[in-house]
DNA sequence: TAACACTTGTTTTTT
DNA sequence: ACAAGTGTTA
């Protein structure tokens, strides 16, 4: 495609922003206003005016976003030029980068990728090993402690020089975390074995005291771009203007207003200060929305405008005026997930609209079961994103912890977790003596199991044997990698280290679960050679594919995509993401915002902007739910509104219709507004007093409770029929209005409450 | 050492 | 509610 086509399918301050590419640039893009697009094109036209596409570098935020820009580059040139490209997260275009330049800074070259777990293992591991209290140092705090030093690029050994941090940390009760983190670093590498952020770190440390090597990278990429830049850290901001300081070609694209990563430390102050960076830079703004209604942009404008920190910018619809953004309570997340599943079986009846149209965005993965339910049961397909991704599974994990030790034997928390599995009879005890005679003569696990006498691991003569056979295993393992490709060294591993049979031999539920998991990790080794070798690159190693699959995050999704089906995600999972409705669920106080963001304004912040994220992903209507108590931890919570929702200039909300008339002191003469249709009967007054077993306790505000003998033209004691929960007797009935509602026994599945709006209830005859 | 029952914390989001 | 960690027993 020329230069023509495709400037004639962008505005004109996105032509603008495309064309300008002489020196350094900050597009600032609003929600739905064409960012990839943008970058797309501009790389395309970068290419255009004959730029090798491995001379171009570009950064973005997930894997899944550079293999979308790929797929599209590749149809605006062609497959092999968007191949070359070098396009990626940070983390995984500098893990290549490192693991070729691991002889500078100092690392095996097959060095390996500790995951969150795996950190917090080594972490429990130490503090172990220093006797030191986990309530006192708790794990998480301290990995997340390390996490923001390694962000602002403090080694452990200027952390600990620094007196202004260890004076803090005498302060905070946690005096010894500076040894903790040394520790920590000391055994990654022992381990050969960098976490995230160590990554980042590292790349800087390479770039900072290499010049020759930093001036190779810095020759090789002659042109930059970011994506996401308000969700970029300060290691990657660093990186990123290292890489440009001698010929200032980058890009820079992002929104302050959908900064939601800071809990990572990312920071707005990046996208804020880059001019300050760049004092010649250029600003581009992109202000249009093209995705969203006008009624649906007006509301997150008047959303985001409640925010402090931001850069001016007006974002506006073109588009149709659209419906107000609909609210939506019910009484519990039971009954939200039924809401829910109504709102997207009626819209889709009614308007014939795809079910992969939709979309249920919530805050935390723990809202998805109930909702899943609720979908289930109406027969709604769904697919999650997210929650648990495949490579997360306990017996996915243990088998590519398989692989890491096959690729890298001292990796020393996959070995930890393959030394015993499947049972081989080297217990914990064993391996804490292994820990300790390694750690005493600062060699890894592996290389002190190898030679048991020589480290003095005190064990018997039994457990000698055993280690000796495992070690042998593996070292023949280790010995075979070198010599075959990646689907045969899968296989073979799986073969010998009796995965496979224990496997196998378990017939029970789970155990034919692990089978398929066992053959799906294998068929993913098998589809990752395909197409390694149809991209041109040679075969693949097992090594490759743990490159690959390390820092993979967002799950296939292209296994069934074909299939219609709703989506559930949180909402950082949304991000980049539109649907044409989107359902935002769980909107209540200490939930979205979060309960941890409470205190610090600016986390109250950073939490409207992501519901800003989530309004915006709404391309036709958007629709907003809560309720009013909610299961969590084992209780049922009482729980009030958003105050976000109060944020939102009610012109774009359509609020839902408060029961017409509230409860009279001492009760009586009340009304029943059943169904929206108001009905006249006489009420008898009477606490309903729940037996001690069924239904869950309602603290206080009895107001709607009380129970009357009709309603919705359903009387106490008749006889219904629900079609998931089958037969059952009226119990009592309460509330009025939208939330009418009836408590019912069930034959089959007991005591349920259920809103008569919803609950379409047949009455037997 | 392994299997089992019991206790405990834990929940915000992800590369 | 649930998973992970701890302790007890065979």
């Amino acid at each position: 495609m020329d230069e023509q086509t495709y400037l004639s399918q962008l505005n004109e301050q996105q032509q603008e922003a495309v064309l300008y590419n002489d020196g350094p640039s900050l597009v600032v893009a609003g929600a739905g206003s064409g960012k990839t697009r943008v970058l797309t094109y501009k790389i395309a036209c970068l290419l255009d005016r004959g730029l090798p596409p491995w001379c171009i570098l570009a950064l973005t935020f997930t894997n899944k976003a550079a293999r979308e820009m790929k797929s599209r580059i590749a149809t605006l040139t062609d497959e092999r030029t968007a191949m070359s490209l070098w396009m990626g997260t940070f983390h995984s275009i500098f893990y290549r980068i490192l693991r070729y330049e691991s002889e500078a800074i100092g690392y095996a070259h097959d060095f390996t990728i500790y995951d969150t777990s795996d950190s917090k293992s080594l972490i429990r591991s130490i503090l172990r090993e220093m006797k030191l209290d986990e309530k006192v140092y708790r794990p998480g705090m301290i990995q997340s402690r390390i996490s923001n030093a390694k962000n602002a690029l403090i080694t452990s050994r200027s952390y600990a020089r620094n007196e202004t941090y260890t004076d803090y940390d005498a302060k905070a009760h946690i005096p010894l975390f500076s040894e903790i983190y040394s520790r920590y670093q000391t055994r990654c590498f022992q381990a050969g074995a960098m976490d995230f952020d160590e990554l980042l770190m590292q790349a800087n440390v390479l770039f900072r005291d290499h010049p020759d090597v930093l001036e190779k990278y810095q020759q090789k990429f002659r042109f930059v771009l970011v994506d996401e830049y308000q969700d970029t850290n300060f290691a990657q901001h660093l990186i990123v203007t290292r890489l440009c300081e001698a010929h200032r070609r980058i890009c820079v694209v992002g929104d302050d207003a959908q900064s939601i990563y800071s809990f990572r430390g990312a920071s707005i102050d990046n996208m804020l200060r880059f001019k300050d960076h760049y004092p010649e830079c250029r600003i581009f703004k992109l202000e249009r929305n093209y995705r969203s209604t006008q009624n649906i942009v007006n509301a997150a404008n008047s959303l985001i405008n409640k925010n402090r920190e931001q850069i001016h910018k007006t974002v506006y619809s073109r588009g149709e005026p659209g419906s107000r953004v609909g609210v939506r309570p019910s009484h519990s997340d039971y009954e939200e997930g039924y809401v829910i599943a109504s709102l997207i079986a009626d819209t889709h009846r009614e308007q014939g609209c795809a079910l992969a149209d939709f979309a249920v965005l919530y805050r935390t993965n723990a809202q998805s079961r109930v909702i899943e339910d609720a979908l289930r049961s109406r027969g709604i397909a769904y697919r999650v994103y997210g929650s648990q991704s495949f490579y997360q599974r306990k017996e996915v994990k243990d088998i590519v912890a398989y692989f890491r030790t096959v690729v890298n034997p001292h990796d020393e928390e996959a070995l930890k977790r393959i030394i015993n599995f499947p049972a081989r009879g080297i217990g914990d005890t064993t391996v804490g003596k292994l820990i300790a005679a390694a750690s005493m003569n600062g060699v890894s696990i592996w290389t002190a199991l190898r030679s048991p006498a020589e480290y003095g691991v005190p064990v018997s003569g039994g457990t000698l044997h055993k280690l000796h056979e495992f070690g042998a295993m593996m070292e023949e393992l280790v010995y075979e990698n070198g010599k075959r490709m990646a689907v045969d060294m899968a296989e073979l591993t799986v073969k010998r280290s009796g995965i496979a049979t224990a496997f196998f031999q378990d017939m029970t539920v789970e155990g034919i679960n692990r089978q398929e998991n066992l053959q799906e990790v294998l068929k993913a080794v098998a589809e990752f050679s395909t197409n390694r070798r149809e991209e041109g690159a040679g075969p693949a190693s097992l090594t490759d594919f743990l490159v690959e699959v390390s820092l993979i995050t967002d799950q296939d999704q292209d296994a069934d995509g074909q299939a219609d089906r709703a989506t559930l995600m949180t909402v950082h999972a949304a991000k980049g993401l539109e649907f044409d409705h989107v359902v935002i669920a769980g909107m209540e106080d200490n939930f979205f915002p979060s309960h941890m963001a409470q205190s610090e304004p600016r986390a109250v912040e950073e939490e409207r902007r992501l519901f800003y994220v989530a309004l915006t992903r709404a391309k036709k209507t958007c629709t907003i739910t809560y309720a009013k108590t909610r299961f969590r931890n084992g209780k049922t919570e009482m729980c009030t509104p958003s105050r976000f929702l109060d944020d939102i200039d009610p012109q774009y909300l359509e609020m839902p219709e408060e029961p017409a008339v509230t409860s009279v002191a001492g009760g009586n003469g009340r009304f029943g507004t059943a169904c929206g249709k108001p009905s006249y009967f006489p009420q008898s007054v009477r606490e309903t007093r729940e037996s001690p077993d069924g239904e869950r306790r309602r603290p206080a505000a009895r107001r709607a409770d009380e129970s009357v003998q009709t309603l919705c033209g359903f009387n106490v004691g008749e006889s219904v029929y629900h079609d998931r929960f089958g037969r059952g007797e009226i119990l009592a009935l309460e509330g009025s209005g939208a939330d009418a509602k009836a408590i019912i026994l069930f034959e089959h599945t007991g005591r349920k409450s259920l809103l008569l709006k919803y609950a379409r209830l047949i009455k037997n005859k």
